[in-house]
DNA sequence: GCGCGGCGTGAAGATCGCGTGAAAGCCCTG
DNA sequence: CAGGGCTTTCACGCGATCTTCACGCCGCGC
């Protein structure tokens, strides 16, 4: 979920904008002066900031200039100020955007949407794993052992990723079950007897003398390969 | 120097925008549908786009949902469309910013410096991908194999699209349908099947061989030819 | 030493999803 | 209003996948 920072110093238009960015599902955190926006920037380092202009206490350039030196946040600047000026200042100064009140809740989350989305690495690439000659894709998906590609079936690759991402844990039946089979299960163990074995085979894993996946009788499984 | 394109219909409007852009400092070009516009953005990779929403003939948001197939560039929208839903629209679909005329030049650059800043050195898909004899261009949405063209319908060549700019992934079912249908399905795999055998079909590709499309059983398809 | 529960193994039946072919609905153009 | 291209829908056959069962082995407690 992300968390957006609402700098403004009044408390109606604070709770406004509050309740409709959760009401899409956004976290919200508010502070009230621009001291505390460029704090809150620093601590809560959020996914997004909105800044009203006409702050008590500091310039709203001000906040935008100090919060610049440290992140790159997204800065979404609320002003009543029509002003060009001051809009070509503000995002001079760093701003992303501007919008000028009144707004639309509509055109802001949009706006918002936009920003954030600019910001973002794609995907966080989370690596791929190697196990030996083991290679787990998360992100594409894939495994690969000795270079060859292994195919495996959608049952055989949830479970293998329920214990890729979690190396070293003991996964209890019940876990897996729920996790690669879905809630409504849980004492199956027949069927987790069945695809740890197909996964044992495609992998090259032997049960007498496991190298990837161990059984701990009565319990469950546990992904012991080091990744390398 | 930083190179801005004009995409609009109006020959004063690009005048005028010309004229101030370069004044100050901007390289500009210049051209009036959007079909240019799409094809002048892959071949002159600009820094910037500046797009009117009212084309003669492509839609403003089908225009920035073409570019963002293949390209990064910040896309500033000019329009004299107050309502909030073109601004949605637009937004969403892929732009950096929407600039309501008639708008001071002042603030225009100031948010066209803002975007450009933004800009990351992020890796763009090649508007032309190159599979062995298969050849798709992504900004002229044309598809040659041998050098003959292959006519695709629209889906099919939403479809292709979707493969070609996700290489290797796994392109699970209901993403794919919402990419390519829209956000309101998710469930009708017999769609895909419908489309995916018409696209082998049409690009020589075999399904129980696959060099191009592969099924994932009860996942998904994969687009896994080598780009050359 | 013996019974028992849990596991690995092998295999078989049921089910599901895919590719295929085709046809019906829809929309736009002529 | 007739035609053609495109999209949506349906039925079928087949292979892959899931589910289920039976059997033998091992470790553990009695």
């Amino acid at each position: 979920m992300s968390l957006v920072l609402v700098v403004d110093d009044e408390p109606q238009i604070r709770r406004a904008l509050r309740t409709s960015l959760e009401a899409h599902g956004y976290q919200v955190s508010t502070v009230g002066t621009g001291e505390e926006g460029v704090v809150g920037a620093a601590e809560q380092d959020p996914d997004l900031l909105l800044l009203d202009l006409g702050l008590p206490d500091i310039d709203g350039t001000e906040v935008i200039r100090r919060v610049r030196a440290f992140s790159d946040v997204p800065v979404i600047v609320l002003s009543v100020r029509e002003g060009q000026t001051d809009k070509v200042a503000a995002l001079d100064a760093g701003a992303d955007d501007y919008v000028t009140k009144p707004f639309g809740m509509e055109e802001l989350l949009a706006r918002a949407r936009a920003a954030m989305r600019r910001k973002q690495p794609e995907e966080p690439t989370l690596p791929v794993q190697r196990f030996g000659e083991l290679e787990v894709d998360l992100a594409r998906r894939l495994v690969t052992r000795d270079g060859e590609q292994i195919h495996l079936t959608p049952t055989e690759y949830g479970l293998l990723e329920a214990l890729v991402t979690n190396p070293g844990k003991l996964l209890t039946h019940q876990w897996l079950l729920r996790k690669v089979w879905g809630q409504g299960y849980g004492t199956e163990t027949t069927y987790l007897r069945t695809y740890v074995r197909a996964l044992r085979k495609k992998l090259g894993d032997d049960a007498q003398a496991p190298a990837l996946i161990v059984t701990e009788p009565g319990v469950g499984y546990r992904w012991v390969a080091e990744a390398n």
